[in-house]
DNA sequence: TAGGCGTGGAA
DNA sequence: TTTCCAAGCCT
């Protein structure tokens, strides 16, 4: 049996010398010819795109990258800001957790930290919002220590290298052991964004382009025509269907009743429109006593573990409205769709196209 | 520890 | 249309 251990350091090598020909540019990255030439990251950037990167692709999350650099370029900026601030530049991204951890994390840097982030795994570890793998990613990438990252790409890369068939999560240890043998010493944060934009752009899920992979020999699913099918997941729980109903009252001077969402749950933080909870078969909660009209159209969502279908809600906002407890009005000047979490934002879309 | 937690693009 | 999945973390 090959064991492809012997050669890490050829395969490590292998590896950089194909991302020093096609890394990508991206806006939060040194190239790795800048690098060479010691010019450093910074790791307020390299926190900020990694939490971005959670689940994220970097398409989506170029836009936001640019927003929240412009608007706080340093974590003492953004220690600073507003909480309704930071939610709303982060409406549409999705996972909003990680919005307000960003906020904790950046808080607990500036007042524990003097504003600098720890340059250890461990350190890195104990901040809100980052986990085993973001502690490893600002470290090899932002210091350049060889810590191993092993996020979905090189989940994907690692179980094709060495054709490991145990399904994942179960395989997870396994696939981060081979992960940790080939992490070398030497140039460990262009190594590690290495097999991550390998695993993206050519070690890809559905058509891997082996032939040209810089891991195209050594590659026992490559020659095991296994690739394709790994890695093997275990299968995952169909989503149910929730329905629901949200209000849309607007008033005579432009105000809207809108509601700022507990921090826990669902769109936790986030700004969004009065409803009735999401089940199999809500009943109506209108937030106050009116002619509410059905706007003929529902939206129709997905979220990570269920579909959603809301039925909107309109009326006008008495001039005079007393906000119940909870609940905000907020004036036409304040008001930006941009600020409500996705499936908000389509409700407002319905009720503006009709 | 397994489930909660968004969104949009690709196939 | 549906499914998969993307630089995961928290509880």
């Amino acid at each position: 049996m090959r064991d492809l251990n012997d050669e890490a350091p050829g395969l490590s090598d292998q590896i950089l010398a194909w991302y020093d020909v096609h890394a990508r540019a991206l806006p939060w990255r040194i190239s790795p010819a800048d690098r060479a030439a010691g010019i450093a990251p910074d790791p307020y950037r390299i926190w900020l795109s990694e939490v971005m990167l959670q689940q994220t692709t970097v398409a989506a999350v170029k836009d936001y990258f640019h927003r929240f650099t412009t608007r706080w370029p340093t974590v003492q900026d953004l220690a600073a800001a507003e909480d309704g601030d930071v939610m709303g530049e982060w409406a549409g991204l999705g996972y909003y957790a990680r919005a307000r951890n960003l906020l904790k994390c950046a808080r607990v840097i500036a007042k524990e930290h003097a504003g600098v982030f720890p340059s250890t795994y461990d350190g890195l570890l104990k901040l809100p919002g980052i986990g085993p793998y973001t502690a490893a990613a600002i470290s090899s990438i932002a210091y350049d220590l060889p810590e191993t990252v092993l996020d979905g790409n090189v989940e994907r890369v690692m179980a094709r290298l060495y054709n490991i068939d145990a399904p994942l999560p179960g395989s997870k240890p396994l696939l981060k052991d081979r992960a940790a043998a080939l992490t070398p010493d030497r140039r460990p944060g262009d190594y590690a964004q290495a097999v991550m934009d390998l695993g993206a752009t050519l070690c890809s899920p559905k058509s891997p382009a082996c032939g040209i992979c810089p891991w195209r020999d050594p590659c026992l699913a490559r020659i095991a025509g296994t690739a394709t099918a790994l890695p093997q997941k275990t299968p995952k729980k169909p989503k149910p269907t929730r329905r629901g109903h949200v209000y849309l009252a607007r008033a005579a001077n432009g105000d809207w009743l809108l509601e700022r969402r507990p921090d826990k749950g669902l769109l936790g933080g986030m700004l969004g429109w009065p409803g009735s909870e999401w089940s199999e078969t809500p009943a109506p909660t209108p937030p106050f006593e009116s002619d509410w009209q059905d706007l003929g159209t529902e939206v129709r969502h997905t979220f990570t573990h269920f579909h959603l279908i809301l039925q909107v809600m309109v009326t006008e906002l008495p001039t005079q409205f007393p906000p119940a407890e909870g609940h905000l009005r907020v004036s036409v000047d304040d008001f930006r769709p941009s600020d409500l979490p996705t499936v908000m934002r389509k409700a407002f879309d319905l009720w503006q196209g009709q």
